[in-house]
DNA sequence: AGTCTCTTGTGAACTGATGCACAAGGTGTC
DNA sequence: GACACCTTGTGCATCAGTTCACAAGAGACT
């Protein structure tokens, strides 16, 4: 019923996973998809699938199904996967390089137009496409580029000042994948994504399994 | 009160923020420290700090704070990060490359000891230590050096196929990058992270901020 | 000892998310 | 048109997680 009411953060999390659904889906023969078989492709459960959907005012049809065309270009409209928001890749080292490089951006509207280190040595190449400006360009480079999102893959330490800069330049998304808390105003958005504390989560699991198996 | 209770996950997936807390926090010059300071070394609120600790059966002092030696212990030995788990990368490419290369997993106890690829160029090289290996050795692997996670980072039409080997050879944790849904027995732990679905959350409130920015 | 100050530990209310189960509303067939 | 069948949309119960707020306990100072 609500037409663009308020989406909850965990169903804006599941939208992603439905357009990724919906493109290896394409395939089928059929036009419509159910909410059965959208659940499959996304890896959760028809009833969440329907109630994330009923957010998005998005209606299907009754003993059929959603047209799988309208359904992709109703999730895509609340996504704001029409827009493209250049990205600028902080911090060139092992992650920063494969980050920069990641087709998967690029490919989901997501251009890696620049990024930033402070080894004088990759200051002024292009690495993959990609120029390496100093760290003291970075406001330049937003503003110049039209900036919208910051990634920061430097070490910890640098980390909190690049995240000040990013946001002194009026960039007000950042994914982090430092090992560090950043600070920021609320208007800010931040994504942590430091790996080493996704394995951590996996090993309490084997931990407790191991000590229950042991038990 | 409960010494070794179930632990919730939301809790789990925050004890690694509280240890990396805890080890930015060591130079400070006192031994203890209180639900306030590490709320904010860990990015968190006190309140939960407090209900988080009070799962792993820790004490504080009342008055005091924490014991931040002891503290360190205890949830280094709720994690189980006493073990060392090691880790095969299925997938050399870009990522692939620089997660084998990641120093962070290695100091957290997360040591890359194999990788394997399909392309015949890179099997049997040694790249940066890690030496690649065909993905029909991915078994013997597993076996001969006890892995007990594994990453994937192959592109979205290898990943099924990847993590049923991984799980034929007993892995039963898997860390994917690749943007696809895995299926897997249940008692398989799969986190997924995907970067470009992260950026698209991202991207999800830029488009809304827009919005309402324009309206 | 008594009092003051500080910080923990936790009961309880609240918020958000999940999942069930079923009525409502379509399609197709006879 | 009526009936059988199918899948959506959603009210409701449930569950997990968060936050509040405060009593209880510990130290410090007189």
């Amino acid at each position: 019923m609500a037409p663009l009411g308020r989406i909850p953060e965990a169903t804006v999390a599941r939208l992603p996973l439905y357009l990724r659904g919906l493109d290896a889906f394409s395939v089928g023969v059929t036009a419509t998809v159910s909410s059965d078989e959208l659940a499959d492709l996304a890896g959760v459960n028809a009833a969440k699938v329907r109630k994330d959907l009923s957010h998005l005012g998005t209606y299907g049809t009754r003993g059929v199904g959603y047209d799988a065309t309208f359904l992709r270009f109703q999730i895509s409209q609340a996504l704001g996967v029409a827009n493209v928001w250049p990205v600028v890749v902080c911090g060139m080292g092992n992650l920063g390089r494969a980050l920069a490089n990641h087709t998967g951006f690029t490919d989901r509207g997501f251009p890696v137009v620049a990024a930033t280190d402070s080894d004088p040595n990759k200051i002024g190449t292009i690495v993959d496409g990609v120029p390496v400006h100093a760290p003291g360009e970075l406001g330049d480079i937003v503003r110049r580029l039209d900036v919208a999102i910051g990634v920061i893959s430097t070490p910890a330490e640098a980390a909190q000042g690049t995240a000040d800069a990013l946001v002194a330049a009026g960039v007000t998304s950042i994914m982090s994948f430092a090992p560090t808390v950043l600070s920021a105003p609320n208007e800010v958005e931040i994504r942590s994504g430091d790996l080493a504390t996704e394995l951590q989560i996996l090993g309490f699991h084997l931990h407790r399994n191991r000590i229950a198996g042991d038990a």
